[in-house]
DNA sequence: GTGAAAGCGCTAACAC
DNA sequence: GTGTTAGCGCTTTCAC
């Protein structure tokens, strides 16, 4: 009358306790075979492995996480990961937690605060710790959020939290520079996303530039940060009567150029046009695509590291209470530096007169 | 000497027995609150939610999930997520998914195949279900992991497992139909990866539109299925002396293309190109990339829904045990149509011994 | 080296 | 409508 077991492919997963009853021992043995190998004895150890192997058992990791304190997976919440600026980071981050046996979970939040608020809280408890990449919350709200999850913060500074950022001042001041080298005097400023930390320090960096060159710039924006948002700006860049354009990155400089193109405006005799990031795509387009170049593998790499240092600490929550997410670990910050990739995007400022715009 | 919690800001995540304290009800009415909050009393209910806000309580789905069997999330693997390929079938499923109270864990294998397995492993337990991707892995490992996870396949079929496919074959049979209207009659098919469903159904496709034009067709690959993957051709083409080229993918097509001007060869003058996808790049090119659109947004929301479709169903492992991951779910096998857009890569065969390949 | 027992945070019968 | 109890799958003292 009893439903036994049969030899079968397994309809359900199979437990510890599966295992512990094939291999006859108990099953504290079985989850020592698994998180503490050494302490068993290595015959018994063959024996439950064969067993475990034989049910197709995997220890299941949330269960272990409940007691442990410590998931192994570690969540990276991006603003779109339709932009490639993206991917390479997060390849980067998912090699480097892949190497330290973790995994990671990339969420999407659309460039919608909201959704970012959200993602983060539903991740909180399945992860060890949130990289918060790019992100569009107010400062008090990450603040808040790293309470609850250890946090590391890519593309923003919050003070006492650990951040990785691009130095995107230094490289808007070298395309500033490059440009007023070009002979260029009347500029645009392609704007990014309100609550940007980047687009900020862009706009200080270039705007402390150009005014040291004695050149004169526009900015134009918030826009958002795609090509249909350069690509709607190109009337009004071409009205503005400017010569250069720096855009808040390489998406926004693209979809510029495809814009004055319609709009019988050439890159660069007529506009020269600088982005930011350097993504695959700026090689591809013609004209190939000066750019600020940014560290984004660095970035996720060393985002990992500096959440996984305290790897062999005390788990958080749970048993081994006490360790608040954002205290003692050092809340280092990391400025990785930029450079200015000249392609052909940018060239001599155009005589004057040369288009309808005048000079 | 007891330490006391102090009215601060929690250094540790309250639970819900903290709540029941600060409430004075059972933590099975605060479960209930949470979780079933018509069978609370309204006056009890408000008492408590206010308890949990003041706390900043927030259930550990984790530990939801190991009684319910449902974490409400959902995994979703893919080869490559710097192949702008994915991310619009990403951003499509995560918003299908949220819609439904689910979220998605994104993860990337590398197009390599241990991973793949690795990863679907690891994701098993922490989510109801996987979405796979242009899976490299065989048949049979697929069909395995099945057993143990609820799985819909993507950009393959599997036989009596639910898949979500996109009609390459007919596309690629339209755009071979496109290259013979044209004028051309020798033409070269840039193969994908090695595994891919995708690459073989164009093959086959493509072989057979060819032979019914009379048309001789050459088979170059398997190659990686980047623009570096298609560039490395470019001389292959060169030398096979063929006019037209239909490659595994737009990312490959936009490669070759710049290998081949590398070469001194023009862009649809010499050589006319047609690539599979349709991803938003090949609207940025020079030329504008000819191509095989696949519903990829489609797809996402699709396979979202398949997996999902039994929503309200026991759950998976845990106390309900029995509903084993496959069975008894309508495996049903999407078939998505594609179409093929005209853009600049393309035009009519140039004439006999144009360039040094003779005809 | 191994077993017994407690318990992570939560839900789900079942009483009352 | 609410409390009681058992237990999800696992780890971790503590004995022996």
């Amino acid at each position: 009358m009893t439903v036994t077991t049969l030899d079968e492919e397994p309809a359900v997963p199979a437990t510890i306790r599966d295992v512990a009853r094939a291999s006859g021992v108990h099953i504290s043995t079985v989850s020592r075979t698994f998180s503490a190998p050494h302490l068993v004895n290595p015959e018994t150890r063959v024996r439950v492995l064969a067993c475990a192997e034989d049910l197709g058992y995997r220890p299941n990791r949330a269960a272990r996480a409940l007691i442990t304190g410590r998931t192994h997976n570690i969540g990276l919440i991006v603003a779109d990961i339709a932009n490639p600026f993206f991917p390479p980071l997060i390849k980067a981050a998912e090699g480097q937690a892949r190497h330290r046996d973790y995994h990671v979970f990339v969420a999407d939040t659309n460039e919608d605060q909201a959704a970012e608020e959200e993602l983060v809280h539903a991740l909180a408890k399945q992860v060890d710790g949130v990289l918060l990449c790019s992100p569009r919350m107010s400062n008090s709200l990450i603040e808040q959020v790293s309470r609850e999850v250890p946090v590391v913060v890519i593309n923003r500074q919050v003070a006492g939290l650990p951040c990785v950022m691009m130095d995107v001042g230094q490289g808007a001041r070298l395309a500033i520079e490059h440009l007023l080298g070009l002979g260029h005097r009347r500029i645009a400023l392609l704007g990014g996303p309100r609550g940007s930390w980047t687009n900020r320090e862009i706009r200080r960096a270039a705007v402390a530039a150009a005014r040291a060159g004695g050149a004169e710039l526009t900015v134009l924006g918030p826009n958002h940060p795609t090509e249909t948002g350069g690509g709607a700006v190109a009337d009004q860049v071409r009205r503005s009567g400017v010569t250069a354009v720096l855009a808040y990155n390489d998406l926004m400089a693209i979809g510029l150029i495809e814009g004055l193109d319609a709009l019988g405006l050439r890159v660069p005799q007529d506009v020269s046009v600088v982005g930011v990031d350097d993504i695959a795509l700026s090689r591809l387009t013609r004209p190939k695509l000066t750019t600020v170049a940014t560290p984004t593998a660095a970035a996720g790499r060393t985002a990992v590291d500096m959440l996984l240092q305290h790897d062999s600490d005390a788990p958080r929550g749970a048993r081994g209470r006490g360790a608040s997410a954002g205290d003692h670990r050092t809340t280092a910050q990391v400025m990785l530096q930029t450079e200015l990739v000249v392609r052909d995007s940018t060239g001599p400022v155009p005589p004057p007169g040369r288009d309808g715009t005048g000079a």
